[in-house]
DNA sequence: CGATATTATCTGTTATAACGACTATTGTCA
DNA sequence: TGACAATAGTCGTTATAACAGATAATATCG
């Protein structure tokens, strides 16, 4: 009885290499993730607010559409509509309808909204160094490689 | 005016080269979870409470105290009673509480648990071949290693 | 041109995550 | 021993994410 619990309790096969490989790169993300969090706390921004800030500083004055912003997202969110709206509260965001195009919500930084990213962008930047700079530029290098490989798939 | 408004949009300096491999984790990570995600789905599970699952699997027919648990997941949870509460529901794991220490309780996984995961082990390994096998074990070492050296800090 | 498909976004609802405060039990140390 | 701190887990509340269906505008094709 007790050796069939036993027997039952144990996995089918031992792991995987690769499956110790995707549980790796889930606990580097988040152990990354985590400082970055505590580091937005502050400011009332979530990493996926703060990555949708970054995209629309990069869109420049023209704007994006959200379809576009979707697109270029780190972690896909499917409610890019209420992401939006409290980005839009806080005045770090504006949207306003196209002309040609009805169906298309222009989205642009707001004046606050590039403020913030610029009190930001000294911290933000020193942090990763912190987190990541002790591996050097060559493991670096590699890293981002092996991790570009990872998707491409 | 217009200028001025050009000056602003521009970052401070552009993103570092750690910046780029932190986006990088970031969105490799999120690659494989979405799969891993689909994979699940069917049988009502997130991530999160499938590794839960593994880990109790492993704990073996001792059990383990929530805050080991906790200890041991991939990504931090800061309410597992409620994440137990789900799987004691759909009697996937059992608890009960410790006589020596009257404040822990020790969770065990439960019969129908351990056959959930015994039906997934093979549809999760190969999920994960897919994923990462085309990398070959040389280049999954050497990530495998590098994600450690990320952690290590 | 008109029916239908597609695209872009929004909204209602439910589930889960995050944040704090709270209870019960045990450990520590004067 | 007895006050106080530390630990383990729970619960109330709010915020966010996920899912599914709805709405409006545009594109396509016979």
């Amino acid at each position: 009885m007790i050796q069939k619990l036993k027997d039952e309790i144990r996995p089918a096969r031992p792991a995987s290499f690769e499956q110790e490989v995707f549980v790796s790169a889930q606990r580097a993300a988040d152990f990354l993730l985590r400082d970055f969090e505590e580091l937005l706390k502050p400011h009332h921004l979530s990493p996926t607010q703060y990555n949708v800030l970054r995209i629309l500083r990069g869109a420049g004055t023209g704007g994006m559409a959200c379809h576009e912003i979707a697109e270029r997202m780190i972690t896909r969110d499917p409610d890019m509509t209420r992401l939006l709206d409290r980005l839009e509260e806080h005045d770090l965001i504006s949207r306003s309808r196209e002309k040609q195009d009805r169906r298309v919500i222009r989205v642009r930084i707001a004046h606050d909204g590039l403020a913030l990213l610029r009190q930001l962008d000294d911290s933000v930047r020193s942090l990763h160094r912190r987190q990541l700079g002790h591996l050097g530029e060559k493991r670096l290098r590699l890293l981002a490689k092996l991790l570009q490989l990872v998707r491409e798939h």
